[in-house]
DNA sequence: TAGATAGTGAACGCGACGTTCACTAAATGC
DNA sequence: GCATTTAGTGAACGTCGCGTTCACTATCTA
């Protein structure tokens, strides 16, 4: 739903308008479906406002998933407890994969090679997360729960990893189930102290 | 390169031969960029050829996919030095998915929704390197290297999983670096018999 | 050797792409 | 407040690949 009748918005106002269109075609009809032409009517503007702008369907919707990705920058407060904690960003991560954004990623993934621009976006989406794992990393380490080595990037990574794998080959984001399996066997045995058996 | 002015195929002699087109042009310009009507022109086939065989491109591709999985169906055989084996069996997964086969994987991720299709492709290609990394996995609790927790399937599955995720977010298999460093941090020390301290 | 079967290649309508253009609404300057 | 510039609209266009159809022909079978 955007506004009522606006008369015939230009610039920023419109670039909005036309961002908001894509999110919810992008929701509907998935990035495979996605027609330029339907996000324009949506958007009721013309196609040639949307070419002016962004030269590719590639192009639109990762500006679509940026515009969104700076909306949500919601703060993540540590708790202490680590799986907790951890099982909280998973979820957050299902739901974010399930939404327009979801649909996007798994869009980009076909035309993804080997290409700075893919880099780009990449890092765009895995940074945040990483952050947010790092600092319940932290947390445990400070209550002693978790080992100091968890923080090498490729364990910190680990859970949005695998969150990501299932979402890309299942279809859709890993259920509660699998969260707390994928916690209980790989990710709290690695980062935990070991226990003097 | 196929053969040599056989007059006019029929069958499966020229239902290989447009499986054969699809691998090479797959190699060539990958799924995103496939038409089926240069594959009818490298396999020197009537488009309506292709369609009275399979319905999309989608299809095809699968078909062509599993053409190829029958050819390399390589056997292995585990050494017991569990890091080795693992590191080969990833090295072969690299392999695989910077060929024609990695391409129509990445391709259908784009399309794959939750469906009994994509389960059935899925399974297709994960059976074979769960029974490989098993297999792995078996000799080394046989002498002692390896805790019998590791069969489980979450475990079982994570290396692959990981080749994977590598492979589908940055659009190359993983290199040799990122392979030593998944069993160095993740997967060893998880499967491990842990060291008493 | 005749009939049945299977492949060819050209043509077709379709839908979406990405572009262009005459027209018009909003912003700007005077 | 009127004239000019800027930006968006919507319809039309050529192009491309899709998936289908059809008249023709090569191969197989009996």
């Amino acid at each position: 739903m955007t506004e009522s009748t606006p008369g015939r918005r230009r610039g920023d106002d419109l670039e909005r308008a036309i961002l908001e269109a894509t999110l919810e075609e992008l929701a509907e009809v998935g990035y495979a479906n996605l027609r330029i032409e339907s996000v324009a009517a949506r958007a009721r503007a013309g196609k040639a406002s949307l070419y002016k702008r962004w030269p590719s369907r590639a192009h639109l919707v990762r500006a679509a998933a940026r515009y969104q990705g700076a909306k949500g920058d919601k703060h993540f407060e540590p708790s202490g407890d680590v799986r907790a904690d951890l099982a909280r960003v998973m979820r957050r991560i299902a739901a974010f994969q399930a939404g327009p954004d979801g649909e996007a990623i798994r869009g980009f993934v076909g035309e993804l090679t080997d290409t700075p621009e893919g880099e780009e976006l990449r890092d765009q989406i895995e940074r945040p997360r990483l952050r947010v794992v790092a600092q319940v990393f932290e947390a445990g380490i400070a209550n002693g729960t978790v080992r100091p080595e968890a923080l090498a990037p490729r364990i910190v990574n680990l859970a949005p990893s695998l969150m990501t794998h299932y979402f890309l080959t299942r279809g859709k984001p890993a259920p509660p189930e699998v969260i707390d399996e994928i916690l209980d066997l790989v990710v709290m045995p690695l980062i935990t102290e070991r226990s003097p058996e």
